[in-house]
Formats: structure tokens, sequence, C-alpha cells
DNA sequence: CTTGAACCTCAAGTGGCTTGAGGCCGTAGC
DNA sequence: GCTACGGCCTCAAGCCACTTGAGGTTCAAG
């Protein structure tokens, strides 16, 4: 299959396939009068990369995994990134959950004290009162 | 005071005071002798900037708000930018709250599942249990 | 044989900086 | 005066994961 054929079958668009190959996340298939021509393995790999990108992996990760799966090792490697991964994403919903409640009390206390006044004496733009 | 002695008071780098003058986010200072020499008013703009980005407000947010402030605008500008941030904010926690149900279900099924089984068969990577 | 879609490569843009190269300015000690 | 050194200067490139655009080639249909 062509390259546009391919790239609607997994959901991506047509430059990010050849992204992934330049980035060498996905092998080069053979070329017919220099257009790159795919097997149905190509679309199992970038399924599985689509997959990968969608649970928020990073390439590097992607990479990774991709490569334990073509090796047919076990699972365990998969399962630790995917552990480090949810480390990490738990981090990030603290810290937003951390400035969704900076930011809350500031609106909020812009309603109730300065609502109206002058801007550079607005709560919201006092400098100290954010947790970060 | 020079750029070193502002940076450091703002508490940001100073390649990034420079950044901050090169896309027209903080005014160009007076020279001497070829070097940056900055007053009082500066060091204010800076910390306002530091603060706005620490509550994660984009470049451009950035501007407005430093605009408005510069302009002694009643704070009602600033609030609307602060509700429509503390809105993103909200759906990013839920996007990642989704990420995290999705992956540590996916951990937990490998675990009782697939563990040690080769990684293609590894229910972490099979396509479609996504809540993407 | 011509149209038009799909393909090709290469380069640059996105955001918000950081890092590096290569060189100038200012001050302190000798 | 002279040298060493830190701090300053500009300009360019790198980071991430793509997207967008320019300009040209190939393929399938009519």
């Amino acid at each position: 299959m062509r390259i546009g054929v391919l790239a609607k079958a997994a959901g991506v668009s047509v430059p990010t396939v050849r992204y992934y190959e330049s980035i060498g996340l996905l092998a080069p298939p053979a070329r017919q009068g220099g257009q790159r021509i795919y097997g149905s393995q190509a679309l199992k790999a970038l399924n599985l990369v689509r997959h990968c990108r969608e649970l928020d992996f990073s390439i590097d990760e992607t990479r990774d995994i991709l490569a334990s799966v073509q090796q047919r090792l076990p699972c365990n490697d998969t399962k630790s990134f995917a552990e480090k991964h949810l480390g990490s994403i738990r981090r990030k919903i603290a810290e937003l959950r951390a400035l969704e409640t900076t930011v809350a009390a500031l609106v909020s206390g812009c309603e109730t004290t300065c609502c109206g006044s002058a801007a550079p004496d607005c709560v919201i733009l006092q400098p100290g009162r954010g947790g970060t």
C-alpha cells in the first residue's frame, strides 16, 4: 500500500509517517518509482506507534517499546515503562492541581477584593501569593 | 543595574532576559558602553513577567497582561484572562486524569494477565483499549 | 494526452527558552 | 601600563513532535 493508505489506516497524517521514518522510528520501506510501498508489518508497527503516542509515551520511549516488541522480549520492560510513565503523569496532575488551586484563589480574591480597580493593584498580579 | 543583577533579582537567567527583550516582552533599556543598564521599573516589569509565567500564562497572555498593567486599565481583563486560563488548566487536568486511569488499568491488567509473556501480546500494547 | 490527486524532498515554523561559539568591556592586582 | 578574569555582547543552533509550505515528480483516469 502507498503512504496515504497506510497513514489513513493508522489514523495519522502523511507527513507524520515520513517524519517517523526520518527519525528512524519506522524502517524505510521499499520504493516503486520513487514512491514508498508498505506491507502489513509496517501498518502494525505504525499502529503500535500511534497507540504509544496516544498513551503519551515520548518518541524515545516508543522507540524502546517498538524494539522490545520486535525482539519479542518478555513484557516486564513494557510494564516498567508504563509504571514510570504513570508516575510522571501523576506528578504532572499534582502540579496542575496546585496551580489550579492558586489561580482559583486569585480569581476569587479579585472578585471579593479588587474587581474593577487598576490592574497594577489587582491581587492576581501581586507576586509571592502563588504556591509555585 | 546591569543585566546580571536584574536577572538575579527577578530569579530568571540572563539569556532569558535578553530573550524577553528580543521578542518585545521587555522594552530595550539604555546602554552604557554597549551594555544594558536597567532601572527599577524594568525590575518591576520582569517580576510581573516571572509571576505570570509561574502561573503558566503563555508569553502572549503575559504580554497582554503587561500592557493592561502599564495602561492601568481596570483589572476585569486580568480576571477574565485568569478565568480562561483556569478553564484550560482544568481541561488539562481532566485529560491527564483520563490518561492516568487508562495507563493504570493497563499496568494492572498486565500484572494479572500477561506479566512475563512476549511483549507483542502484552495488554499494554494492544490497540483500542485506551479511552483516548 | 492531459488533468488532477497523490506523492517526493528540503526548509522553516511552532513555544519558550537553553547552550555554545567567539569576541568585547570593566575592574582589580601587580 | 598590563594582564587576568568575570561579566557582558551578538548570532546561531538545539530541544520536542510535529506541521506547513514551496516547488517538483509520478500515477491513474478520462
